[in-house]
DNA sequence: ACAGTATACTTGACATATCAAATCTTTATA
DNA sequence: TATAAAGATTTGATATGTCAAGTATACTGT
């Protein structure tokens, strides 16, 4: 068989996986991952995760008054409870702040300190150039691409039923 | 602007990312983040989590003897610690054992049990129709078109400095 | 044979993801 | 208006990923 991927190899695999599908989604995840690292890599120079970053980015993004914590959630397609923690942690760390709502006590506003802003900013071009290094093996053509078979495939497009 | 993509809208971001190469990039993760999911519910089903079932495959395709350690984790691109907690609760679950290599008692060799294989067995085929249902909006070639992408990406085949 | 180093793991500690079960508020209803 | 039903979070418990340190065992050079 000529078939047997980079994939296959990588993980050391003696039989080829059993469907091109197969191959296709754990080479997905495995990319992903791979990405997720480097990402890793930038943003621990100044002492945050990657997820803390996107927190910090979705709420630099928004309003002064800053967003409620399950729009966060909502925007970061994660749970819940991560949230609440993770905002806990930036808290620690002095860069965002809660504030809960007066006309609706149930709400929580999530808002990014200046000291957050100063730190997303000072990352904003690593993490750029990060994407852009990433990415470097697909031309520009080649990355759109990738975008639009990626979200075909969140959309689901056809059937995304998982059930046998 | 004509160019602001799904993944913007999704993520209801007022502008568009920066580049194309950002886009693609939060897309790739999100995407596999989304097939990730779509696996937890399959595997779900036998009590068991999307890594223990890699594991279990990985175990399944060794020898009787099973693999050290390490070799499990090179295996899955993960660090050592988590292999060892992993196993750890394979093995409460009783679908693998571990057995201390009496050559060289350094290593520790982890193997599938008959209970083992059979969850594995029973998630063979569920595993195969999500993976093949979530890369459904893809024809077959734009599926092999993505995997050769994607190999590219994780070889790096250009620059994959992240250093500003 | 013995110190020094390399191996192969295991532990500890922290960040995060997820589910189920509280909490506190607000709304809708009888 | 007391009650039930919803909404927005927060807590608790478990699984995982990761880094930094241990621990036990094997190998090397002298």
């Amino acid at each position: 068989m000529s078939t047997i991927g980079a994939l296959a190899r990588e993980i050391k695999q003696t039989k080829a996986f059993r469907s091109v599908s197969e191959e296709a989604a754990i080479g997905l995840m495995r990319t992903a991952d791979v990405i997720r690292r480097s990402f890793s890599a930038v943003v621990e120079s100044e002492g945050i995760t990657v997820q803390q970053y996107n927190v910090l980015r979705i709420l630099r993004g928004a309003g002064e008054r800053g967003l409620p914590t399950l729009e966060i959630a909502d925007r970061l397609v994660e749970q819940a409870p991560g949230i609440t923690r993770m905002i806990d942690r930036l808290i620690a760390k002095k860069l965002a702040v809660r504030d809960r709502c007066a006309e609706d006590r149930r709400i929580v506003y999530c808002a990014i300190t200046g000291e957050g802003r100063k730190v997303v900013g000072r990352l904003d071009d690593p993490m750029l150039h990060a994407c852009r290094s990433a990415l470097d093996p697909l031309d520009r053509g080649e990355q759109r691409t990738l975008m639009a078979m990626l979200d075909a495939i969140r959309a689901g497009d056809a059937g995304e039923t998982t059930e046998l």
